[in-house]
DNA sequence: TCACCTCATGTTAGCGCTAACATGAAACAA
DNA sequence: TTGTTTCATGTTAGCGCTAACATGAGGTGA
């Protein structure tokens, strides 16, 4: 134990060594000690090993904080997301932090909770940061964030959507076509009484859009639509709510699955295959958990990891084509 | 569409402006754009006015790489987890998140994969970007880990367990008696084959070492221990490898309900309590998911967000207590 | 011999901001 | 009047690092 106060390490005493302490210690000048951080291949092996020892001496943690403000890079990317817990955003974070970190780049993570106040501030709070690049869930839910975007002149990926005017780079898939492939599925199926349940948020309502078109279009009467609060377990009583539905396309498999348990209640739910279902369940996201449960649930497949692993290309690569479609599937199991 | 070649935006040319910038259009000198920025209620609110003009019509953006340079505070904390994806620690990050954004923090994420060496590299990736403070799930898993979080004389908070010698504060549970407690219920049911299935990391270890030793003390037969892959729908197979066994363990609840979706192919999950079962399950995490299903989940449930949020605490006040045991609930429902 | 490389290292200036200390005007008390 | 306080604003220096440009030693070729 060191005799210093400072809490709550015992290395080496006082404030963290700096570039030049380095440089003292090993009788160079601190540009050297630098090169041997960043590109050691400048540096004389004796030196490089010299330096090298003082570094580990002292306990040395170089300071990004002043080499991004001397060298206008970050190497950080702002990552705004909804929300992470519960969340399958949680995929294509981790996606596309797999893909940056070995890079050297950070990520900085903020959340909306589906609030466009916050979303505004927490994209100024990143942009503060001056971080290379942003990628954001969606678009910007205000003028003023997509300003704040455009004004930031970096890459910026929207990402779980294909907007029509993006901001710059987007990877995502369409979500009014994933609602009218469940509503396709759902009329060549035989249902009749189509009803959605899930969100008002923009992706949600996209799926809403299309599954009523196509139900519409298929000469159905118009789907009912019942919008639940995220976290809302009202998904388990939604059935009670919906009179006559015989198929429902949830906006997320949590939604989904927590409607199944509602019609296990009722004792509509059968072991058995798609066709045996007195009521239709599509989800959305193919969570695994939809693999395990009984009646497997039937999905649109969405990869997320996928989406966050190419926003951190577009991120990357400036050139070359920035809307990268990257589809759904829809996975046909024994729920609808 | 400017004249500006500089992609993607179109907004004000050229570089992002700056401080000074703004004063000299304002009039003033540049600590008063600071001032106006940090402290508006030193400055006279005509001058404000002024100076707020000229931040909006220059599209003014603050710099906090420089103003954390210049002061010593980053407004950031590290976090550090295994992964993301899929994960209950996601609702700890945003438990944090949450408590730490309206403070003007920002999150830096990591994933460290369980993998020790890339823990140091992210550890020290962390560190470089001078954060004032690093929450962590678990404990580092090398000495040269321990050793950096030390040296750092930041707040350092491990959560999801309660290390013997922590470096800085704790925020978690016991993993040891979780195991425990769910052993003593499934002894207490009059189950005889005991088993446990999940990763060997730190704290699944810890809480197979509680389940093992109360089975023994208890007079049973040492328990099985069937170690799976993250991501292993091996769940599903397991009770193909665990012949005779009448009570499990999963180290979450990912794996009970996969462990679950095994038993029902086999024949071997009933609908109704309990007491009913073949097999009794008890998973760890309280998924929301596990109230879906048939039959609910019985779990050790966990409160991810809180830990969180206690961390966050943690994180903010040095003084007061730096271990907080935030406990664990041994929720009974039909799975065993 | 000289011009001209290459290699390893150093010098200088400055990134954009803030801490700490100054300044000067106005207000007020004795 | 003079000193003292308060308030609004300014000046100066420097945070720890890197870009860009020296410098000087040693080698190379004609």
């Amino acid at each position: 134990m060191s005799s210093e106060l400072t809490a709550p390490g015992t290395g080496p005493a006082g404030a963290a060594p700096t570039l030049s302490e380095v440089a003292k210690r090993a009788g160079v000048s601190s540009i050297t000690v630098s090169r041997v951080v960043r590109m050691p291949d400048l540096v004389a092996p004796e030196t490089r090993a010299r330096v090298e020892r003082a570094m580990r001496d002292l306990g040395y943690v170089p300071n990004l904080v002043a080499g991004a403000l001397a060298s206008a890079r970050t190497n950080s990317v702002g990552v705004l997301v909804p929300t992470i817990a519960n969340s399958i955003f949680a995929d294509t974070v981790q996606g596309l932090s797999d893909k940056l970190e070995p890079l050297g780049f950070s990520v900085i993570l903020a959340q909306s909770r589906y609030d466009a106040a916050r979303e505004d501030r927490m994209l100024a709070a990143l942009l503060s940061r001056r971080p290379e690049a942003i990628i954001m869930v969606g678009s910007p839910a205000t003028e003023e964030g997509s300003r704040l975007l455009r004004n930031a002149r970096i890459p910026i990926v929207e990402t779980w959507d294909l907007p029509a005017n993006p901001i710059d780079a987007v990877a995502g898939f369409d979500n009014y076509k994933a609602g009218v492939a469940v509503a396709k599925h759902l009329v060549a199926q035989g249902r009749k009484q189509l009803a959605f349940i899930g969100g008002d948020d923009p992706r949600g309502t996209r799926r809403w859009f299309g599954f009523r078109d196509e139900a519409l279009a298929s000469g159905l009467a118009e789907p009912r639509r019942l919008i639940l609060d995220r976290k809302d377990s009202g998904s388990v009583a939604a059935h009670a709510r919906l009179p006559g539905v015989d198929a429902v396309f949830a906006a997320n498999d949590a939604h989904a699955i927590g409607f199944m348990s509602g019609l296990r209640k009722a004792g509509l739910l059968r072991d058995g295959p798609a066709s045996a279902q007195p009521v239709a369940v599509i989800g959305l996201g193919d969570l695994e958990m939809g693999q395990l449960i009984s009646p497997t649930l039937s999905t649109i497949s969405v990869h997320g990891d996928a989406i966050g692993r190419t926003a951190a290309t577009l991120t990357l690569e400036r050139g070359g084509e920035r809307r990268v479609d990257l589809g759904f599937e829809l996975v046909l199991r024994d729920s609808g």
